[in-house]
DNA sequence: AATTTAATTAGAATAGATCTAAATAACCCT
DNA sequence: AGGGTTATTTAGATCTATTCTAATTAAATT
């Protein structure tokens, strides 16, 4: 077990959430490979790759909750579908509208030296870099 | 019939579409206070609003086809909807994820001083910066 | 005006995500 | 460890944004 899962797993642990068979599961797929983004059909499938049974109700819900936690983030991109994000830490990314795959961009590897003002009234909360691929 | 809307007309009237009364009416729509920022139902809504009556299919296939014919730009954004931007020239945006509005930011207006090369074999074909409002 | 070809339309279909309500499993408490 | 409370899981229904279908209608060309 490596250690981005044995963070997560003390992060659900840490949380108000219930440590259920189900989010260990989804939690030792996500968290497998390091930083990843996967939507939640993706999850789903990895799921039924693996010969386990989650309802893909369950796998919404249990995404969408970790979110709420802090175990992940919610991604949003150009595009139709959810994402969700490993890496918790601020960064931009590298993301290709044919395949919707994201790639990582560390928070250093990209400087706006120029960053206009919001409109009167209103707060600048973050700022997304999309480095599009073709 | 303003400046916008005279040139996205002739726009239409030098593509191989048909002119027909329903993309005049959107036509005059979208383009009424220049720079604007749609989804398909926002145009459906307006439609309706004039008392018009246009079909929701064919406001669908108008704005997508407009966008193959470089009358509009779909824009992909940070949400599960498209938004079909009439301004044509290369810019970012100000988006508020609360009520999925944009404002246009000029080109000029960001300046990326630094971008992280691509992965090996791959092109970068755009950069595009989402400036998150409150 | 007749013909051809594109556009319009209502409604069905699709995809991604959420909701519902009943069954089940975690966890807390002695 | 067993029982009760409350959260979780589940299948399937529902919802929303968009696209598709196939029949009707309208533009444009001769």
């Amino acid at each position: 077990m490596n250690k981005f899962i044995n963070d997560a797993l003390n992060n659900l642990k840490s949380s108000p959430l219930k440590v259920t068979s189900q989010r260990i599961k989804i939690i030792s797929i996500l968290f497998q490979k390091g930083n990843s983004h996967h939507t939640a059909e993706d999850v789903h499938s990895l799921v039924k790759k693996k010969g386990l049974n989650i309802s893909l109700a369950t796998v919404y819900n249990t995404l969408n909750l970790f979110s709420q936690h802090g175990i992940l983030r919610i991604l949003r991109v150009p595009s139709d579908k959810f994402f969700f994000d490993t890496n918790l830490k601020p960064h931009h990314h590298f993301f290709c509208k044919k395949s919707e795959k994201l790639i990582d961009i560390k928070n250093s590897d990209i400087k706006l030296a120029k960053v206009p003002k919001p409109p009167k009234g209103r707060v600048i909360s973050s700022v997304q870099v999309f480095v599009n691929l073709d």
